[in-house]
DNA sequence: CACCGAACTTATGTATACAAATAAAGCAAA
DNA sequence: TTTGCTTTATTTGTATACATAAGTTCGGTG
């Protein structure tokens, strides 16, 4: 077997997408063996990767010490939602004072190529946002949204396939967000991106509350 | 042996607080065997510690593939102790909207007992920042600070035993800061804080700057 | 004398075996 | 029948052995 890291990041990337793209739900339990033997090597690298997902706040320990894919009660997905909210908020006040024009250009891009009825919007949504994490000139916080991302995909990721008018309320909100950077604008952008970021947080809260008991959140607690 | 995760969790801590206390300075390698000689393990627990001192951002990758204590250029550090202070002001805008009278109180008394000549100011001003963590009522934005808090600790922790008037700036700065928060004054609490961070910045580059070739970094790049 | 290659060195990555702990189940006694 | 103890099963934590890759050194050849 050829050896570098190999096995254990191939192993972290699977479960990692299982987690975020929703085929191993919250609450699922993760044990070593089972995992070891579905991809067909030793317990080793299976421990690295769940040492790694219990590091990015994936995974926690449950019952009988088991790995169970991380639960939110309603309280705590608030805490992650809000956080990630100011965080991008204040990424967003950076790029507003720091973008160059190359920069400030391709952002106009992005935003008129999402404007495109035919456009995968999801994939927009992520290089828009991308591109104010670049423009912010400050790696260390790009990698806390980046980790912030990640936590919160479970619950984002049904939004923009389920809500069409979500899409069109995103739009107009990246357009403004773009003028106040374009103009300059750190508290405009701001506070604009603080209000979209909440307005994902509802959408996000309403498909939980209408999923059934897979969700394990009550949006009338938010 | 007793096995609940003990060995690993250990020999985490131990290399951790030796980062952090500066026995192992930014460069130093750390290799698998010689560490699992000196703990009286095998390498097993060693690597556990080791990957998580990786996620956590205090060690990296050398070359040989070798894990070394972080080295940080200027650009990073100066990144790093950015996003801390903007973190640190957003905790503090939260903790005057949301702090309990009780918790206000508490304040209070961590910012009198920082006044007292005799006193133990390093820690002080651990619990004027945990206070103020605890009272944002937002678990994760206290996770994500905790983090910052350990990365940037290797090239903060001189910064109290060296200048005597940085403790009374520090005082003074904790002072107004408590005031803001009483009056619920969340704007200029976040003002204050941002300062009172950018002060503590200036205060490690003018010690790192004049402390020889085992620091990375360039105070005048900053 | 210089340069390229092969063997050796050393460290990491993986597999496997064993130890210990916790929860569950079964049995006995009140 | 219920409760408590003991045993057992399952899973994680650790130790150790082996495979592999990258660097280094030494030797051969041009």
């Amino acid at each position: 077997m050829q050896m570098n890291k190999r096995y254990a990041d191939e192993i972290h990337s699977a479960l990692l997408s299982g987690i975020v793209d929703g085929r191993f739900p919250p609450g699922e339990v993760l044990n070593e063996i089972p995992l070891a033997e579905e991809f067909g090597v030793s317990r080793t690298p299976v421990r690295e990767a769940l040492q790694r997902l219990k590091a990015e706040g994936m995974v926690e320990r449950g019952a009988r010490r088991a790995v169970v894919v991380r639960k939110m009660d309603s309280k705590t997905l608030h805490a992650l939602f809000e956080a990630m909210g100011e965080l991008e908020a204040l990424v967003t006040r950076f790029a507003a004072l720091r973008m160059s024009e190359l920069e400030r250009q391709a952002l106009h891009d992005i935003v008129e190529a999402g404007e495109d009825p035919g456009a995968d919007y999801a994939q927009i949504n992520d290089r828009f946002h991308g591109a104010l994490r670049a423009g912010a000139h400050n790696p260390v916080l790009a990698g806390l949204l980046a980790d912030m991302d990640l936590r919160t995909m479970p619950w984002r990721r049904a939004q923009f396939r389920k809500r069409a008018e979500r899409i069109r309320s995103s739009q107009a909100e990246h357009r403004a967000i773009l003028e106040a950077i374009l103009n300059q604008d750190a508290n405009e952008a701001h506070r604009l991106m603080r209000g979209h970021a909440a307005a994902s947080l509802r959408t996000v809260i309403e498909i939980l509350g209408s999923q059934g008991p897979d969700v394990q959140t009550k949006a009338t607690a938010l």
